[in-house]
RNA sequence: GGAGAGGUGGCCGAGUCGGCUGAAGGCGAUCGCCUGCUAAGCGAUUAAGGGGGUUUUAAGCCUCCUUCGAGGGUUCGAAUCCCUCCCUCUCCGCCA
């Protein structure tokens, strides 16, 4: 949620900053409920304050014996009229409500400016693509020869774009978490945790995952108001939701590992072999508490934390800043992480690390208290994959290939594989 | 799932037959005093959000409103009464 005061006060920079991502904002609109809203505030605590200071009277004169009913009779009128008030309130309120918190965060000024993925800068590129001297299978015909990857039977059990790995396979996806876990906490001092599965509306909406736009990619549970996790961010970063840490317990830098579920409704026909959009996917989240001044810093800090397992795999990468229009809903600044995969014979999407600023905070009431004293400030949030393991283990199965069939296991795994290459049964 | 108890400020914990309790008391924290240092002691301050005013902005200050799990109701007036929901705890049942 972006910050109201703000939109009042500096309307015309906030409305070219969203333009600057696509959006055609109703700040013009917003303005005007603002004032009405102010105005009918104004109304209503004016005869609140009418009736407070009536209701002390009416108990003095009960006290002394004398009658108050008059007054009594008047103030019933007054209560009538406040509540006639607070209703118009709620109205306007609820319009402001769904105004704002249909507007996406503005992004940093560093940020190239461009309508979709096609301004996209490259910002590092790590690694050569290997040249093969022969030709390359993708994963997903890999995975079935070497049968560590059954489709059909994860359609069977549930539908397509569910998977069941076998074997090698169901081990390399276990080597992964563990690998992932292992080295942001071992070696990136974040602390690990393991939280529900299922998400309530309200961490749904923190979070910025319940607009228009997004709700129908989540899975909702019938009876109960839960949805299946869509990203570890959502309840990862709902753990403080409405709390006030102190200065000094800041920054939190947590890691998680946890199934993640999308419908992916409008993009069937994407991605559809193999590995790489599917409906349950592992993924290891990094996600940051922070204090204001330090969160740009910590984006870095924070991607560099996600390279670092590429390297580690010694798989070739490149980073790639996203531009305003290109950026998701809560985020100001986004890099995005991409393997080479021979298979699609480009760079894909395997993390992205973004910096929300106070956008998700405010949504969240999320802050901390100076240590100097002082009133409660936002905190600043921010999250990225650490990485999303389906699409490192196709990434790997699909780099690590060699001519006979059987994939080479990357050093750094070789110990959680137990095995130094994936061979046919 | 069944029975019972309860949800109050950063934490613990009072709140009588509805009105002077936004909330006693304690802890913690901050500032000051005291002390050779530490500890102890003494004093003061210490909820959040939202309006309005003041200030060039912010801070600060003044003032008002709201908030005692959430929502609704009764009442001139509710933390205190009524209804609905949510959550926590204890016992039983069921299980991993």
């Amino acid at each position: 949620m972006l910050d109201i005061k703000k939109l009042r006060s500096q309307t015309e920079e906030m409305k070219a900053a969203l333009e600057s991502r696509g959006i055609d904002a109703p700040l013009d609109e917003f303005i005007e409920l603002d004032k009405k809203r102010r105005e009918l505030i104004v109304d209503a605590e004016e005869k609140k304050a009418l009736r407070n200071t009536a209701s002390d009277r009416i108990a003095a004169a009960r006290k002394a014996g004398e009658d108050a009913a008059g007054m009594i009779e008047e103030m019933r009128r007054v209560g009538e009229e406040i509540k006639a008030l607070d209703h118009l309130l709620r109205d306007v309120e609820m319009q402001l409500d769904a105004i704002v918190l249909e507007l996406p965060n503005t992004p940093l000024p560093d940020v190239p400016v461009g309508p979709d993925e096609s301004a996209n800068v490259e910002v590092l590129r790590v690694g050569e693509p290997r040249s093969f001297g022969f030709q390359p299978k993708p994963h997903w015909d890999l995975g079935a020869e070497l049968d560590i990857i059954d489709q059909e039977r994860g359609g069977k059990v549930a539908e397509s774009r569910f998977t069941l790995l076998k074997g090698a396979g169901a081990r390399l996806e276990r080597a992964l978490i563990n690998f992932f876990l292992d080295l942001h906490t071992g070696e990136h001092g974040y602390t690990e945790l393991f939280p529900p599965i299922l998400v309530n509306s309200e961490s749904m909406k923190g979070t910025g995952q319940l607009t228009k736009f997004a709700q129908h990619e989540m899975y909702k549970l019938r009876d109960d108001d839960l949805y299946l996790n869509p990203t570890a961010e959502v309840p990862v970063t709902n753990i403080f939701r409405d709390e006030i840490l102190k200065e000094d317990e800041l920054p939190v830098h947590v890691t998680a590992y946890l199934p993640s579920f999308r419908r992916e409704a409008g993009a069937a026909g994407r991605d559809t072999r193999g590995l790489i959009r599917q409906h349950q996917f592992n993924k290891v989240e990094l996600v940051k508490f922070v204090l204001p001044e330090t969160s740009t810093g910590e984006l870095e800090s924070l991607t560099a934390n996600a390279e670092e397992i590429l390297r580690r795999l010694e798989l070739p990468f490149r980073r790639v800043a996203l531009a305003s229009g290109d950026l998701g809903f809560a985020s100001a600044k986004t890099y995005d992480l991409e393997v080479w995969l021979p298979s699609y014979d480009d760079y894909k999407e395997i993390s992205s690390c973004s910096n929300y600023l106070d956008f998700q905070a405010r949504r969240l009431n999320v802050r901390y208290r100076p240590a100097g004293g002082g009133r409660p400030q936002f905190v600043h949030t921010l999250n990225g994959s650490g990485l999303a393991v389906g699409r490192t283990f196709a990434a790997i199965i699909e780099n690590y290939q060699n001519e006979d069939g059987t994939v080479t296991v990357p050093e750094a795994l070789r110990h959680y594989m137990g095995m130094d290459a994936i061979r046919p049964l």
